[in-house]
DNA sequence: GTATGCTTTCGGC
DNA sequence: TTACGGCCGAAAGCATAC
């Protein structure tokens, strides 16, 4: 039997979420922005509704640039509030969840799911089945949303992605190979520019060519691992499993400077909250972190991070608030320009409950 | 040589 | 003419282990 796996994808969500709030917004440009509270407008958009991009308003473009753009077009500008979003979007992962055999949340605005066995792998049963999900989504939040269908996750997020805005595309089994194979490798999961770039002197472009590459040309280029499962994303059977109950696996935090410095006493001053957030964090979800990371972003926008491993997973606020400034400091010596923002990362979280305490090592057994 | 783990950088949203 | 966030996970680079 063919596995049925769905890929859902809100659409321009967190802009979305304002107009339900607020209808009278429709037909108008809207954007969501960051502000970084560096200058009045300082920021960016994070999110702009389809009539905003009409005028070329795009993610991450600056907001005094956004504003340009849509003067006299009658713009809507929003500050954005992610724990509104989040709440939502927990709610309606709630919902979907009760609607699939297995659902994967990958990001605030989209999610994997699996209902092989609901739909007992019929696609037009499926085809019926998410159509129906897309109604339920749309009655109870007023969202809508894209969707694809696939017999794996890389066909799934293709087809969803080509279904964009608010539509519903279906990639029935036998039809796989012809509807990936016009596509550039590129859009491949697990294909990033270096990979691409080396597939593209190889002659490879599209995923249609990938298919047809000999095997140990590909195994010579990028060892058996990789080139086995990039013959098997070439067409689209991949079997990477839709997960259930996936926990993250890395918190971060960032701030924008008052002003530019690297003056470690007044970002570590500016990153003190920060530090204080990503330990309750920790604390809050029951997790401990193994990695800590400084991320600083320079006056040219580039970026520079600094991290040190530890011998054992902890969640220790006194130690994070000792490794930061020694971390900024190391970063400092790689570079002569001010920082405009700065950063803390954690990563190699464990639940607490997982680890092995001290107590267990030393006591005898039995 | 290939796998594995850590660090840094990239890229999507 | 310029303007410029805050997250996350993936990709890539490198060292070391087998």
């Amino acid at each position: 039997m063919p596995r049925v796996v769905g890929h859902i994808d809100f659409d321009y969500f967190y802009a979305q979420v304002e107009e339900v709030e607020n209808p009278s917004l429709k037909g108008r440009p809207v954007i969501v922005c960051v502000f970084s509270g560096r200058t009045e407008e300082s920021g960016v958009v994070s999110t702009a509704n389809y009539k905003a991009r009409e005028f070329g308003i795009h993610s991450g473009m600056p907001i005094n640039m956004a504003k340009k753009r849509l003067a006299g077009k009658n713009p809507q500008i929003i500050k954005m509030e992610h724990e509104k979003y989040e709440v939502i979007s927990k709610e309606i992962m709630n919902d979907l969840e009760s609607m699939v055999d297995a659902l994967e949340p990958t990001g605030i605005d989209e999610a994997f799911f699996d209902i092989t066995t609901s739909t007992g792998g019929d696609y037009v049963r499926a085809r019926e089945s998410a159509q129906l999900i897309k109604e339920s989504i749309f009655r109870h939040k007023h969202l809508t949303c894209s969707m694809g269908l696939g017999q794996s996750k890389i066909v799934a997020k293709l087809s969803s992605d080509l279904a964009k805005p608010g539509g519903l595309m279906a990639v029935i089994p036998e039809t796989t190979e012809a509807f990936m194979a016009p596509l550039p490798v590129a859009k491949l999961y697990g294909v990033g520019p270096k990979t691409s770039s080396v597939l593209g002197e190889m002659g490879v472009r599209t995923i249609g060519e990938l298919a047809k590459t000999n095997p140990s040309r590909l195994q010579k280029e990028f060892g058996s691992k990789l080139a086995g499962y990039l013959l098997a994303a070439s067409t689209g059977t991949d079997t990477d499993p839709v997960v259930v109950g996936l926990e993250p696996t890395q918190f971060s935090r960032m701030v924008t400077l008052k002003r530019d410095t690297r003056d470690p006493h007044q970002v570590y001053l500016q990153l003190s909250e920060g530090i204080e957030h990503i330990h309750k964090k920790l604390t809050s979800s029951d997790k401990t972190f193994r990695t800590v990371t400084a991320i600083a972003i320079l006056t040219d926008l580039s970026a520079r991070t600094k991290s040190k491993t530890f011998e054992t997973s902890v969640n220790d606020l006194a130690l994070l608030r000792e490794a930061v400034p020694v971390l900024f400091e190391e970063l400092s010596k790689t570079t002569v320009k001010d920082y405009r923002r700065v950063g803390v990362r954690v990563s190699g979280l464990a639940n607490s409950a997982d680890q092995t305490s001290l107590s267990e090592f030393v006591r005898p057994a039995g």
